[in-house]
DNA sequence: GGCGTCACGTCAATATAGTTGACATGAGAA
DNA sequence: TTCTCATGTCAACTATATTGACGTGACGCC
């Protein structure tokens, strides 16, 4: 539910009226996602990559050898949906598929040395905003974000 | 960088192997914006009704009498990206717009009364969810949990 | 009083990220 | 052999955005 203002590149925090206590909460989890991802965005777009691109390295770098169908199932998209950025991807040399020796049917996706320096990059710029605000608050502050967030996460 | 499950409705939480300390925190952020916005997505749905229509009711209930150029500057959107949403928000009658007396050439919008009962009913999805978890770690927790959010909210 | 600018509206083309449906192929299992 | 699984691909569609171009009515000013 929210804004952005003079400079061009990134948005920052609308100073709207407050009608109820919790309105800061909904506005900050808004900006924190945007916050968290900017650079790494920026990072991708730099070398033609977005989210989803990042999505599949992220998933592969964490599930070695994963199938189609699985990583499928992970990302919560369609075939039709993995299609294009997978194979960008795949054409690019940051993956590769080969078929498993007995499981012929199904590829087994892994990342390439550039595709894990990417995947390595990308992220790594979303930890140091996470590492650098959990270290104002310290262990305990990093402990309670993460339960909150977690009962939010789980909030299905 | 993430996921979902069996059930077609909510994704859940993937069990992704942790390369490093900090990739639950950027799962969570995740997962932590789709579980505060599902239910209040589900119910505009139900409207005809998607998050940009949201966007907008928040920010005109928070600033009434707001022209189309701020709020487009609030929103950090074209006006034509813009326009459709908008004009559905009129058509619906939950928005106004009238022009002002003296400054005749910009029009000011406002909620009707059944544009303050939806804004009000899906930010009060979003601000339960917020409520629940905040009430799990008491008040030194969600002033934790802001304060980290403040910082990754600020990095721009 | 005319000129320029401001605020808004709208048309067209394009991009991105997804969807569903249909259909093809090669591999294995029954 | 036939059925099903895992994958690939084509087409059409939706939603949400973008940029550029152009139009109109309302002021502001010299």
């Amino acid at each position: 539910m929210m804004p952005k203002t003079s400079h061009a590149a990134g948005l920052h925090r609308a100073s709207l009226e407050k009608l109820h206590d919790l309105d800061a909460a909904l506005e900050l989890m808004y900006y924190g996602w945007r916050g968290m991802t900017l650079l790494a965005d920026e990072y991708l777009a730099k070398r033609g990559l977005s989210r989803p691109h990042h999505r599949i390295l992220y998933v592969v770098a964490r599930r070695p050898d994963i199938a189609i169908g699985s990583l499928i199932e992970i990302l919560g998209i369609s075939k039709q949906a993995l299609n294009r950025p997978l194979n960008l991807l795949l054409e690019r040399k940051l993956l590769t598929s080969k078929r498993s020796p007995e499981q012929h049917r199904s590829k087994l996706l892994r990342l390439t040395q550039a595709g894990h320096r990417i995947e390595q990059r990308a992220s790594d710029h979303e930890r140091k905003v996470m590492r650098d605000a959990f270290d104002r608050v310290g262990a305990p502050g990093a402990a309670a974000w993460m339960a909150v967030m977690e009962t939010i996460a789980d909030n299905n």
